[in-house]
RNA sequence: GCGCUUGUAGCUCAAUAGGACAGAGCGCAGCCCUGCGAAGGCUGAGGUUGUGGGUUCGAUUCCCGCCAAGCGCACCA
């Protein structure tokens, strides 16, 4: 459904027409039309500052402008007639007769309640977590996979196709170290006496995995007699193995996606070779102490880059870019959105920059960055390091927490600041935890619908314009901002609204069911109407649980 | 040193593109179940929005300085 903001935006619009073609107000140009919401309740649902801020330009008292424009403002069903507020307000209160009509509404949206349409099927590229395959994915990489996969319902439901992606680096480096790692804990685990890499991964993940690989097949002739074939097919079963494992407790998150894009692809397709040869053919390549740099200095940057090095071997960033090339070229996504952790803040500038370089738009691409999570038992700080292996896993978390539990908590905080996870209180709160509160709310909503059933009460046709009480229109406003919400989540990308939305859903509810009987024998038209706004909310609470990747328990 | 992010109630965080009296949860002090789920509802206390300037009808929000915290400034990713 269109959020009523926008329909009281064209009818502000409108008005300020009328009154200038009637000469109540100056022939002045029109700012871009604000509708807000009050914080406070008195003001009504929404309200418009503009004569405010035409004050100046028409040199007019404000007052007076927003009595004009109200005077010409036309009847709306919406809406009771607005009201001027000093020093300057236009105060818009929706009217109950149409707040009621919304019950129907929502009802009829079902599933789709809280669908808008901005994205025009204008296709999008979600790309998170995307971790090395190196070793098991912690709670860092969880809240960036919280992050980008609400983002990505977000954007879904607001009318973009959206494609959700991992980029798999599965070349480079830190792979090649991976992989010696592995041999080395193979060749441990056969009874060879061989050192760890100094830049190995210490973590005793690793030598789990060396069993896992082990009990696979036997290796034992390959490993001693070819090392280097050895490393190499040891380490693409392992890379399997641990991206398996990534994949498993992504999806024990509920995160789950469309692609998962190999880095190496992009050397085998020659499609690294073909983005280079943009850059070559459009004077961005350098050549310099032996390595290939990219001319970041001519687009803006501070310094150059290297793309080549002296080795040889491309650098991340080389097929970084090559990456992107074939998301806006290749594969035509028109707007792409990249969530990375804040630890890669300074590649930011240089990507966006890159891409331009390519003769693609930088602005359709949007790099959000998370914040660092840091994991506490307690007052403790558990430190996190895969070189070190001291590790405290996503999937430890969860199994400690619940995925309900810890998708709420990682997402209510802006992406912008850092956080604490505190184990012990997502634990001990548990009683008075938000999360089980808005869950709550749905069980209980369940628990009547299912009493209804019961009792073989038909509410299919019962009349809505029976919930005059305060507490059941305050509920239905409630379930009308969530179609603002997404609206506005999709354009600023700032899912953490939404646990706060939930619970103020919840509250509304819980207040209702307080003061409404909803099943009364001696009164069963009120009792089918009120069905009818419980089942209304079911779905709009269902609908947010359901954004957030939560699920909506009937019972509890 | 330079850059990015953050600083709001005792604690954890909001404030929907500059709006009206800065709001929630937890914690604290109380009140409410002989009917649909008390994992609930209600009331109260608690604030110089880090700090000093500026912009304007209006600033938690925008600009500048300072203080503090985190992160980043590689031929790592």
């Amino acid at each position: 459904m269109e959020p009523v903001r926008h329909r009281l935006a064209r009818l502000v619009e409108e008005s300020v027409k009328r009154a200038q073609a009637a000469g109540a107000l100056p022939q002045v140009a029109l700012p871009e039309i604000t509708i807000e919401r009050p914080h406070n309740p008195d003001h009504g649902d929404y309200a418009t500052g503009l004569p405010l801020k035409l004050a100046r330009s028409a040199g007019m008292n404000p007052v007076d402008i927003a009595q004009r424009l109200v005077e010409h403002t036309a009847a709306a069903e919406e809406i009771d007639p607005p009201e001027v507020a000093p020093p300057g307000f236009v105060n818009f209160r929706l009217s109950a007769g149409w707040l009621k009509e919304q019950v129907g509404t929502v009802l009829a949206e079902g599933e789709h309640f809280g669908d808008v349409a901005v994205g025009n099927g204008e296709s999008v590229q979600v790309e998170f977590v995307s971790v090395n395959p190196t070793g098991p994915v912690h709670i860092g990489h969880g809240r960036g996979a919280v992050l980008g996969s609400t983002i990505a319902n977000i954007l879904q439901a607001a009318g973009y196709d959206v494609q959700r992606e991992y980029y798999v680096n599965d070349a480079g480096n830190q792979m090649d170290s991976f992989y010696r790692s592995l041999y080395t804990r193979v060749a441990q685990a056969l009874g060879h006496d061989v050192e760890m890499p100094e830049d190995g991964y210490q973590g005793a993940y690793m030598i789990e995995l060396a069993q896992e690989v082990i009990a696979e097949s036997p290796v034992e002739s390959l490993v001693m007699e070819r090392k280097e074939e050895a490393t190499r097919e040891l380490g693409a079963r392992g890379l399997d193995k641990m991206l398996a494992a990534i994949r498993d407790d992504l999806g024990s998150l509920g995160v789950h996606f469309d692609l998962w894009f190999s880095e190496q692809t992009l050397f085998d397709t020659g499609q690294y070779e073909e983005a280079m040869e943009v850059l070559k053919k459009e004077g961005y390549l350098v050549q310099r102490e032996g390595a290939t740099w990219l001319a970041s200095t001519s687009l803006g940057e501070d310094k150059d880059n290297v793309l080549v090095r002296s080795t040889g071997v491309p650098t991340y960033f080389a097929s970084d870019i090559a990456y992107h090339r074939n998301k806006f070229v290749e594969r035509g996504f028109q707007r792409v959105i990249d969530v990375w952790g804040s630890d890669h803040q300074g590649h930011v500038p240089r990507l966006k920059a890159a891409v331009g370089a390519l003769g693609i738009d930088p602005d359709r691409l949007t790099i959000l960055l998370s914040q660092l999570v840091t994991l506490r038992r307690g007052g403790e700080i558990v430190r996190l390091s895969k070189r070190t292996g001291e590790i405290i896993t996503l999937q430890e978390v969860i199994d400690e927490v619940g995925a309900d539990v810890c998708r709420f908590y990682l997402l209510s905080r802006s992406a912008d600041s850092q956080m604490d996870f505190d184990l012990e209180l997502a634990k001990t709160e548990s009683q008075d935890n938000p999360v089980y509160y808005v869950q709550y709310a749905h069980a209980r909503i369940a628990s009547i619908l299912r009493l209804a059933t019961e009792r073989g009460i038909d509410f299919s046709n019962g009349d809505i314009s029976l919930l005059d009480h305060e507490a059941e229109q305050a509920l239905i406003r409630r379930m009308l901002q969530l179609p603002e919400l997404v609206e506005t989540m999709a354009e600023n990308l700032e899912p953490h609204h939404l646990p706060h939305y939930a619970q103020e859903l919840a509250t509304a509810f819980h207040w209702f069911y307080k003061q409404c009987r909803v099943i009364s024998d001696s009164h069963p038209e009120l009792t089918a109407a009120r069905l009818k706004l419980v089942d209304a909310s079911r779905t709009a609470l269902a609908r947010t649980l359901h954004l957030m990747g939560m699920t909506a328990p009937e019972r509890m």
